[in-house]
DNA sequence: GCTGGATGTTAACAGCGTTCGCATTGCTTC
DNA sequence: GAAGCAATGCGAACGCTGTTAACATCCAGC
């Protein structure tokens, strides 16, 4: 029965997991711009040296969690679509887009951060891919002559006003009326998509 | 005669100014994600503690730099737009706003970046206005019932487009072909946005 | 039960931002 | 002009970081 506490043990077990779930731990609590790896290390209870077991360099961890940060992201979206009408898919989408960016900044700033482009790990890559696909189909069926364009004039909409939204200086705009300002937007917008499609059968 | 050539003097003469254009060269030659406080001094040729003469520390340093950074972009969308007619103009900037994010990318991800946010420089924060007035008025004008309202929503879109162009892995756009994603997306969105404003006398 | 590979540790290195004390310069005032 | 003073440079040091190398410990298969 011994074996079963929680004495520190040399191995820790499965490490690769714990780090991942660390640096998220780390975004969440402290909005840090950069969480470095020996602070991931520290906190998981572990050496400096310990994550190159698992990760080619703190690019590689950060990128593990960034992937985390994607599944969560369009599990968040297809939650937040998922029993409304078809009509409203594509608003209910970008409403989420927003509030995932918002609830989860850090994480989100990371997710697009320059400094993970290129991807090098492939999960991250499909992941993050995944995630476009997610918001990209209900974009693509209001205006099925150009669903592409469309698509991709959506989620630049939509990530620039979550860019803007994160830096409050610029917009001038608190947390109290950034809601209200994200659902007229986002309405108006979706509105203007309709309006500017060129047949509606 | 001796004192006119550019024996190394102890005194640089104009160190803040040489700090700040040392950093915009830098931020052109590689796209540095991070540019240190140390590699701007040693490309200026003064010790690593000199900068600390005129800035309180690396952070006030790049804000000088970013501050730099949106008056060219001011100028160039300005520069952009002049000349071009009025029903033009709103499609032209945002031309303009990409090509600026596109030609000189580390400055933009500079200017935007989250580790200068919230801005301490005022000069930063005029500048930073200042740039987004230059694109709100021309935006205003496409619906004058709701000004803010669509200024605001040409930002995002324009941003969030310029922001995913950076990142040519997500996109899975190319350079020789994202001037034309660029210029159909603009206008396909000048035209919604006319298309679904409220009344068109 | 031994051994080898996987996975941890400690110690070290270079580079970073930052601070301190000191050196040099140029301006101000006699 | 000379003296003194504030401004502005330098070098060395500190603690931090990412990264590597050499060594320690554990688990798994012969």
């Amino acid at each position: 029965m011994s074996t079963s506490t929680d004495e520190p043990r040399y191995h820790h077990g499965d490490l690769r997991r714990a780090l991942v779930a660390g640096g998220l731990v780390l975004l969440e609590e402290d909005g840090a711009s950069a969480l470095g790896l020996r602070e991931i290390a520290r906190l998981v209870g572990v050496s400096a040296a310990a994550p190159y077991r698992h990760f080619a360099d703190r690019k590689a961890l950060l990128e593990a969690v960034a992937a985390e940060g994607f599944r969560d992201f369009s599990a968040a979206m297809a939650r937040d679509a998922e029993g409304v009408a078809e009509s409203e898919q594509l608003a209910a989408m970008a409403f989420g887009y927003v509030r995932f960016a918002r609830e989860r900044p850090a994480l989100f700033r990371l997710m697009f951060s320059s400094d993970l482009h290129p991807f090098r790990d492939p999960e991250l890559q499909t992941q993050a891919e995944a995630a476009y696909a997610t918001i990209a189909v209900a974009a693509a069926r209001e205006d099925k002559s150009a669903p592409g364009e469309v698509a991709v004039m959506c989620w630049s909409f939509v990530h620039g006003l979550a860019m803007l939204l994160l830096e409050e200086q610029i917009l001038g705009v608190s947390a109290s009326n950034a809601d209200a300002l994200v659902r007229v937007l986002t309405e108006r917008f979706v509105r203007d998509v309709r309006a500017g499609r060129p047949e509606t059968p």
